[in-house]
RNA sequence: GGCCGGAUGGCAGAGUGGUCAUGCAGCGGACUGCAACUCCGUGUACGCCGGUUCGAUUCCGACUCCGGCCUCCA
């Protein structure tokens, strides 16, 4: 039985797909008008690891995330870069598509763009003003009613009324309600648009997931996730929108990742403390990255930190050590470890404690090894297979431990240089020049090795 | 003000009504020319106050503090 903590109801339930052993699940992408961060990450990191685990208990599992490309900030970037904004978004979704590539995720099954989907968006406009859920205010903007809405804020616990009261905006004075909000925005001079019967324009933010998901998984579907900044409004906008349409329930269960937080707040692009992907990656492997990711429960804020990131590494190095030069056999028999693992996930995927038991599973091979087993390959198979679920440990442990993806330092081969001619000065017992070797690569940041096969090295 | 979520050993981070999380760090030992890796051993941890219970970190209630959302944001 899979658990899935359902931020509709507030409690973790049974998973049970609408169809049987199928899954439909729509994650909300980005908005691509700037270069992905490291909340971006955790947000991305922790659906795949959703996706691989769902794929992994034999759900045929259908994975759409949409692309944001039309927008008030694309729009304005665009214009102070002195760009088109489809030259913005097609640069940035490439940049969003490598970063995530780089992270180990897999990408997903379909990834709608707004810009591909205008005719579908207003299709549901259209209905939502038939039905008497959306009007034209006098600016010329399209509005959803709030208030025909029974069902609003039924995501976030809210009424209608008690919002109003501790509302901060200032009403746009084309409004009937201060819940009310856009879902077709009218073009300004020079602006990107399109034709509609409310005139040029382009859609609102929230109607595109509407359409989009609706368009591709249908009416109903069983997941639908985002990151923790996107329960409200947007969220609760698209089941108005949606359930409003098609009179039929959106979606089964609600899910959401925590925040990062650097310094104690949460990392976001208003408060401008946000570290982008490709940055970290400079300094960290991107593995560790996303380990740091997978060490806490996905629902839980997680603090990022060099510190964090260093510890991550660590950890991340006792399990490639383990596999360090170990055979790996081409097949296994599953043993308590991979059900523990599997436990542990259908709990609301429970990678903690999933990872726990790999650790638990790595003791146990470094004690196979070092008594020459004959199932230390096996138990090294096992391992993997669980780490792949996590997308975790799928690099060359040699390659991981020289920390090859980090450039500068000494090149492998002067390392090479000095650990041969370290051989030497032990051969003949010159351990004065062989300790001066040992601590001049140390100062590097150069670790050494030695074992009966010889002596190997690894990166700080 | 409203709504959500937290408070666990030096740090990170799970979990449970009564014997083990796990990783890092520390301490002791084995291994090593020295190291590193690894292995073995090692910690009066569960915010505060009441209640339920034979027994609560775990359940219930109050309190304190922290974070998120209520505005574009993964």
């Amino acid at each position: 039985m899979l658990k899935i903590f359902n931020t509709l109801s507030g409690k973790k339930e049974e998973f049970t797909p609408i169809e049987a052993g199928k899954v439909k699940m729509y994650v909300c992408g980005i908005t691509v008008y700037d270069y992905c961060h490291i909340g971006h990450a955790r947000a991305m990191i922790s659906f795949d690891i959703i996706t691989r685990f769902l794929r992994h208990i034999g759900y045929d599992l259908n994975f759409v995330r949409n692309i944001t490309d039309v927008d008030d900030k694309i729009i304005k970037r665009a214009e102070e870069n002195g760009e088109t904004t489809t030259a913005l978004t097609e640069r940035m979704i490439a940049a969003m598509h490598e970063d995530e590539i780089a992270l180990g995720n897999k990408l997903p099954d379909l990834e709608p763009k707004a810009t591909e989907f205008m005719q579908q968006i207003i299709d549901m406009i259209q209905v939502l003003v038939d039905k008497g859920f959306a009007y034209q205010g006098t600016t010329g903007d399209v509005y959803y009613r709030a208030s025909k809405f029974s069902e609003y804020g039924k995501l976030n616990n809210r009424k209608l009324e008690e919002m109003l009261a501790g509302a901060r905006i200032e009403v746009e004075a084309a409004k009937e309600h201060a819940a009310d909000f856009v879902l077709w925005k009218p073009a300004k001079e020079g602006e990107v648009s399109w034709d509609s019967p409310w005139g040029k324009g382009r859609p609102g933010w929230h109607i595109e997931c509407s359409a989009m998901s609706t368009h591709c998984l249908g009416n109903h579907f069983d997941i639908h996730g985002g990151g923790p900044d996107l329960k409200f409004p947007h969220h609760e906008n698209e089941i108005a929108q949606s359930e409003a349409a098609t009179s039929e329930q959106y979606v089964n269960y609600w899910m959401h990742c925590g925040a990062v937080r650097v310094n104690n707040e949460k990392m976001s692009k208003s408060l401008g403390n946000f570290f982008t992907i490709r940055e970290v990656l400079e300094q960290f492997n991107p593995e560790v990255v996303r380990y740091l990711m997978v060490s806490s429960q996905y629902r839980s804020s997680i603090d990022y930190s060099d510190s964090s990131l260093k510890d991550a590494k660590t950890a991340l190095e006792r399990l490639y050590t383990a596999l360090r030069g170990q055979e790996i056999a081409s097949s296994f028999t599953a043993t308590e470890f991979t059900t523990r693992f599997e436990d542990a996930m259908r709990d609301d995927f429970n990678t903690p404690v999933a990872l726990s038991v790999m650790f638990e599973l790595v003791r146990e091979l470094n004690k196979a090894r070092a008594e020459n087993n004959v199932v230390a390959p096996e138990m090294a198979a096992e391992l993997k297979s669980l780490a792949e679920v996590l997308g975790l440990l799928y690099q060359d442990p040699e390659y991981f431990m020289q920390n090859s993806t980090v450039s500068g330092g000494l090149s492998a081969e002067d390392i090479e240089d000095y650990i041969a001619e370290r051989a030497q000065a032990r051969q003949d017992k010159n351990f004065a020049r062989s300790d001066e070797i040992r601590d001049l690569l140390s100062e590097q940041g150069i670790t050494l090795l030695d074992s009966r096969e010889g002596t190997t090295w690894t990166r700080d």
